[in-house]
RNA sequence: GGCUCCAUCGUCUAACGGUUAGGACAGCGGCUUUUCAAGCCGUUAACAGGGGUUCGACUCCCCUUGGAGCUACCA
């Protein structure tokens, strides 16, 4: 490729990082990898109704906690916001003198034109349009005024808008990466408002001049964009300026298939991270959601996917955001984490309380956690002893009488072990299986009764996971609370 | 309403004219087993419908149906 691969991720702040956005910037990312180019941020921030205090930065610590941080354009460092590279400024509304400059430059070319029409005037058209259920679009009223008289209005300070002219006739092929072509009547674009009347630019102005000099060279965006692609093609092509390639993803859906929204379930990428879903496997997940590098794999990691990515074979139709198989692929990482790396996560989520017994306790349960936050909870239910009645104790297969007996034989068994024997899951768990064949019992009449006097519970964690976590003298404790249950 | 796009198991997907349509999640069954979870093994389940093109269509074309997006001085 002779000219460099520059990708941007280019979200509004208008609140958190989406899902959908973070698939966005992931394949923009994973792109820009693939071929060693750069992935920069750009913040489109034109819309001040919109702007969200605080957006940028919990934009930019989604991405960087997912580990796709930009290369150049808008970083977050020591808490101030700050431009990186030689492109900028890389906020939009910054560059308000620029859009200006160019629209200007558009009227010159006659490819942009004033409008003066009001919002009620504007109103009253599409009401008119909609009764008669005919296209809905500006009637290109202003577009015939001659450049004198426009001008002349717009220095005697009447408000305005400028708007795009785009051709009245044929129509315009394009190429997607994604979608092969598409092919759009002229007669369906809208002189779209280029420049509004509070002189800021509208997307359509600002991302392409944006994009242009930014030197952007593939364009990767959501599918929402699509059908206003031919008012972008036209603004390069009136500037002459090279268009980039554009390949515009496929909508992620919630289970009904209705675009992906709040309502049923969150999609805020902070909403994941707080629950303790791995980044890793967040980003694994979101990746796998309309495209798949083999038949055969489904656990990558970002590196991997970069070097595998082919955004020409991302798919077309939409792709349900499926819960039940991050899930799935979150007990996947968890267990592949290094303990001390496991540990320390869960101290950061703030989900294992201090305490050797508790820490013990998330050794334990690591193969068992499908996010991290579940670790509060079976923490607790593994540490604590839960009250319980007597008849708990005896097994299915067994009766109260045998029960004592092997609770009072294996009180006696554990007491006579150091401290240290607890430590050693694999060791404590074999001789006292040795133990138990060499006394002519069964693992089910005397494993049961240990296992409910250590946990209280009907269901929990084995015998000898609970008394790695207990260690001797609380595990003697609670054999004694059983055994007087039963007297 | 108009325009554009999309369509393989319930879900995510593989297939790039010739396969018994493959994998994963979920489901179901079994093994293991002191319970639960995990694990292991097995299994149910799909080419939306109709026309073409072709010796041969999941793959190409057309129509129908269904779905989605856009249709703002929001992005």
């Amino acid at each position: 490729m002779a000219t460099p691969v520059r990708v941007r991720f280019a979200p509004s702040p208008t609140g958190y990082l989406h899902i959908g956005g973070l698939r966005t910037a992931l394949y923009g990312w994973l792109f820009a990898r693939r071929f060693q180019g750069t992935f920069l941020l750009r913040i489109e921030d034109t819309d001040r109704t919109r702007y969200v205090e605080g957006a940028i930065e919990n934009l930019y610590r989604s991405l960087v906690a997912c580990g796709i941080s930009p290369d150049e354009g808008v970083v977050v460092e020591n808490g101030a916001i700050i431009n990186r590279g030689d492109k900028g400024p890389y906020l939009q509304s910054e560059r308000k003198e620029i859009h200006l400059h160019y629209a200007q430059e558009m009227i010159e070319k006659d490819v942009a034109y004033y409008c003066f029409c009001s919002a009620e005037r504007l109103d009253e058209v599409r009401a008119q349009q909609q009764l008669l259920k005919q296209p809905v679009m500006y009637d290109r009223h202003c577009r015939h005024l001659t450049q004198d008289e426009a001008k002349k209005r717009v220095s005697d300070g009447e408000t305005h808008v400028i708007r795009l002219k785009v051709p009245v006739e044929g129509s315009i092929k394009m190429q997607d990466l994604i979608r092969g072509g598409i092919e759009i009547a002229w007669s369906q674009v809208d002189d779209q408002v280029l420049i509004k009347s509070d002189g800021f630019p509208t997307y359509h102005l600002a991302a392409t001049c944006d994009d242009h000099d930014m030197e952007i060279s593939h364009v990767i965006r959501g599918d929402e964009w699509v059908s206003s692609l031919p008012k972008h093609l036209f603004i390069y092509q009136a500037m002459g300026w090279t268009a980039p390639e554009f390949a515009h993803l496929p909508l992620l859906l919630n289970a009904d298939r209705s675009k992906l929204s709040k309502r049923q379930g969150d999609v805020a990428v902070d909403d994941y991270l707080n629950k303790g879903y791995l980044p890793e496997a967040l980003i694994n997940f979101v990746a796998l959601l309309g495209w798949n590098p083999t038949a055969d794999r489904e656990v990558f990691t970002k590196e991997e996917l970069a070097t595998l990515f082919d955004i020409t074979k991302v798919n077309k139709g939409g792709a349900v955001f499926n819960v039940e198989k991050l899930d799935w692929l979150n007990t996947q990482y968890i267990k592949a984490l290094p303990v001390d790396d496991y540990l320390a996560r869960l101290r950061q989520g703030g989900f294992m309380p201090e305490g050797i017994m508790h820490e013990r306790a998330a050794r334990m349960i690591q193969e068992r956690l499908v996010k991290l936050s579940d670790a509060v909870e079976v923490i607790r239910e593994t540490v604590e002893c839960s009250d319980y009645p007597a008849t708990m104790l005896v097994w299915k297969k067994s009766t109260q009488e045998e029960a004592v007996m092997r609770l009072q034989a294996t009180r006696v068994y554990l007491a006579g072990k150091d401290e240290s024997w607890f430590g050693n899951l694999g060791a404590m768990e074999e001789q006292t299986r040795a133990w138990i064949v060499e006394k002519g019992w069964g693992n089910g009449d005397t494993l049961w009764p240990m296992r409910v006097a250590l946990s209280g519970r009907e269901k929990s964690p084995g015998p000898f996971e609970l008394l790695f976590v207990t260690g001797k003298d609380e595990g003697l404790v609670r054999l004694d609370a059983a055994l007087q249950k039963m007297a």
